[in-house]
RNA sequence: GCGCCCUUCGUCUAGCGGUCUAGGACGUUGCCCUUUCACGGCAAAAACACGGGUUCGAGUCCCGUAGGGCGCGCCA
């Protein structure tokens, strides 16, 4: 039997965090046992799915290169497929009709809650005879759930689960407009769809309960369940805006590698051993459900930055030039920049690229890193750099002409010609190279100065020199 | 309130009755390397929620307590 997983998110808002994560479960389960991942929107909601919600979670998946297999499957599509299986299980007497109104469900709530019983609906159409039924009232279909003994999932993450049959009450399955509900239409999709692993938050732990019950009254195989534990936000409480439940396009934006933050993902709850980064290869090699942990993670964005970290220093220059440049539609403008790279600042940002990878976590810090390659002179200086252009302007005294005079304009040419002048005026390279890092890139970090010299050339070198040690120091 | 789930360093986690003087990673601190910052290397501080059992022996099994989470819709 081929292995078939699904991703099964509702198109109310972004696909968020914890749904990456378990779309990237998902895809790895069905990758390791050379199976299918299938897609299907849950838009059984038509007040609050919408189109752009659709689209943004299918670009969230395809940014976090999570593809699926087969067309995508919209739920609301199959609604005349429920409604004959509902009506299929009122036939069989596995369900009814129920003409309570919303009011009276709300005051069964209400009366249950102040009386301190489980608000659970009390079963009062559930044997009671259909002419009875209200004048002008449009009736739902419940389920006949067992009203004894126990329903039971075994779920590959949680374990043997149990509950009552008593403590759960008869779902609706069709609504009295006709439409299914979620309850009803997962089971009927997931069979129809031949899912044989449904892997999903545990949040729908509760659901599986219930779904299994319809698939018992229906009579068909249960799917193998897994309910991962949520994502928590960093103070261990809900995931919230303010933290980590921004939609992936957020990670996107904030200078994220796709294949950091699956990395950083699958570690939320699954491991191997002591193992922190993973190939994709090796990912779809080791990933299994029984590995994956039972309490809930908290986001922690300082790990996220490490692991990009690791990721940006190891990608290809090239690569890292057309991910930053990915980001200029939206970062160009503040910076000065158009929404692409012209191709003579590409070239100087690929070979400057292997100094500046290694100091950026992000790709905007990586971005912003590249400054001393975009900007316009004069050079505006952050104030660390003025403070270190103001304390060593003196040193910096015959410099310029030293530098005019070197013809093998190379890093190793130029380094020599520096060492030479911090000897001479007897001091420490440092003392020379700091300032001169400042007025030639306008920060107090930068990759290797001789390097940043060599890309920058001889005469943007000379011209940035001239323009801050012409300029009398700020008072 | 009822049901279900969870609880090892600040965080992610290893641990599947003895090898745990509890390991790794991020973060933090110190040192080294060094033209800056990073990277890298070395070192340090840092955890089995609590209480009962079971057992020769418990972080590991059982039961409570406390704390946290999820669910309890004609939402998904």
């Amino acid at each position: 039997m081929t292995v078939v997983t699904r991703f099964a998110p509702s198109p109310t808002g972004f696909l968020h965090i914890g749904g990456g994560r378990t779309a990237l479960f998902n895809w790895l389960y069905a990758k390791r046992h050379g199976g299918k991942m299938l897609l299907r929107i849950e838009d059984t909601d038509r007040e609050r799915s919408t189109d752009a919600a659709i689209e943004a979670i299918l670009d969230g998946l395809k940014w976090l290169g999570l593809d699926w297999d087969g067309d995508v499957v919209y739920q609301f599509s199959r609604a005349a497929r429920h409604k004959e299986v509902a009506e299929s299980l009122l036939a069989e007497g596995r369900a009814y009709y129920c003409y309570a109104t919303p009011q009276e469900l709300e005051e069964m709530r209400e009366t249950a809650r102040r009386e301190g019983r489980p608000s659970r609906y009390d079963g009062r159409w559930r044997d009671r005879d259909p002419a009875e039924a209200p004048e002008g009232v449009k009736p739902v279909i419940r389920l006949k759930a067992p009203t004894e003994g126990e329903t039971v999932v075994e779920d590959a993450v949680q374990g043997r689960v149990v509950w009552q049959n008593k403590d759960l009450d008869d779902l609706v399955l069709l609504r009295s407009d006709g439409t299914p509900t979620y309850m009803l239409a997962v089971v009927v999709d997931d069979h129809d769809m031949d899912v044989t692993h449904v892997i999903r938050g545990d949040d729908h732990l509760t659901n599986a309960a219930r779904q299994t019950q319809i698939y018992k009254a229906l009579g068909w195989d249960v799917p193998q369940m897994a309910h991962v534990p949520l994502i928590h936000g960093p103070d261990g409480a809900k995931l919230s805006k303010r933290h980590g439940a921004l939609g992936v396009e957020a990670y996107r934006s904030l200078g994220y590698l796709p294949e950091a933050l699956r990395n950083y993902l699958v570690r939320l709850g699954w491991s191997h051993g002591d193992q922190e980064i993973f190939s994709t290869e090796e990912l779809i090699q080791a990933f299994d459900l029984s590995s994956i942990g039972r309490s809930p993670a908290r986001f922690d964005f300082a790990k996220l930055e490490n692991l990009n970290g690791h990721y940006m220093r190891q990608a290809d220059d090239a690569y890292l030039v057309e991910a930053i440049e990915g980001l200029l539609p939206e970062l160009g403008d503040e910076r000065g920049l158009g929404r692409t790279f012209p191709p003579a600042l590409k070239q100087k940002l690929v070979a400057a690229m292997p100094g500046l990878k290694e100091r950026a976590k992000t790709l905007v810090e990586l971005l912003d890193s590249a400054y001393y390659l975009y900007a316009q002179r004069p050079l505006k200086l952050d104030e660390k750099a003025q403070s270190l252009l103001g304390d060593g302007r003196a040193r910096l005294d015959g410099i310029p002409a030293k530098l005019r005079a070197v013809t093998d304009w190379s890093a190793a040419g130029v380094e020599a010609v520096v060492r030479e002048h911090a000897e001479a005026i007897g001091a420490k390279l440092g003392q020379v190279a700091q300032p001169l890092r400042a007025a030639l890139t306008g920060r107090a970090t930068s990759p290797g100065l001789f390097d940043v010299m060599a890309v920058l050339g001889k005469d943007e070198t000379l011209s940035r020199l001239e323009d801050q040690l012409s300029n009398a120091p700020a008072a």
